[in-house]
DNA sequence: AAAATAGTTCAAATGTTTTTGAACTATTTA
DNA sequence: TAAATAGTTCAAAAACATTTGAACTATTTT
């Protein structure tokens, strides 16, 4: 609810990890499904390595915009709609 | 005022133009002047080489987050703030 | 006309990101 | 217990982004 303010690293962090056309996909299939998947089923469905998979995960929840818990073997993950909201929809709020 | 749709590589580019601290803080310091300036005193301020001004200057512009326009010797370039809606505070729109 | 100024282009060097496969840990199934 | 499954880590390779300086074009000032 308070107003947050990001550092310029910060920032680069999380454009960074959104300016790639595999993540930029990820990100999709989390939106439209809305509920946690585990990674090998996101992986599977864009069509990469798992070594691969597991990298852009990595990138996606250091930048904040991925949750991710383990349970048993697998991971799952979902959006985190509020880091989203502070960096983009309220972008002009934070420069 | 008519929906628009992205493809992943528009999205891509505009989100790797964002993904660099020096271009962040040039769209800042476009931000509050918000009048048209040019690309030498963007430079000054941001303490950058011409030639490396001139590389940054492409990329947000091949983006479409800056317009730009040359009055003589010197580029005039300001924000284009229709861009940063469509892609940021409209993000969810666009997936 | 010569010198200065604003910006671009080019190629080389440097730095960063992404992909790959092999080896690994931990858990589950047979 | 052995084999299979989910995911991570590592180092090397490949791909991509950024910086640099020199050479260039076009305009303005002296």
């Amino acid at each position: 609810m308070t107003k947050q303010m990001h550092t310029i690293e910060e920032s680069t962090k999380v454009f960074k990890a959104l300016a790639d056309p595999i993540r930029l996909k990820i990100i999709g299939y989390l939106n439209q499904l809305d509920h946690e998947v585990s990674c090998g089923e996101v992986g599977q469905v864009m069509g990469i390595s798992k070594t691969s998979g597991s990298y852009h995960f990595k990138i996606l929840q250091e930048a904040g915009l991925i949750t991710a818990h383990k349970i048993a073997r697998e991971k799952y993950v979902a959006l985190d709609r509020s880091t989203f909201d502070q960096y983009l929809t309220h972008f002009w709020q934070n420069l």
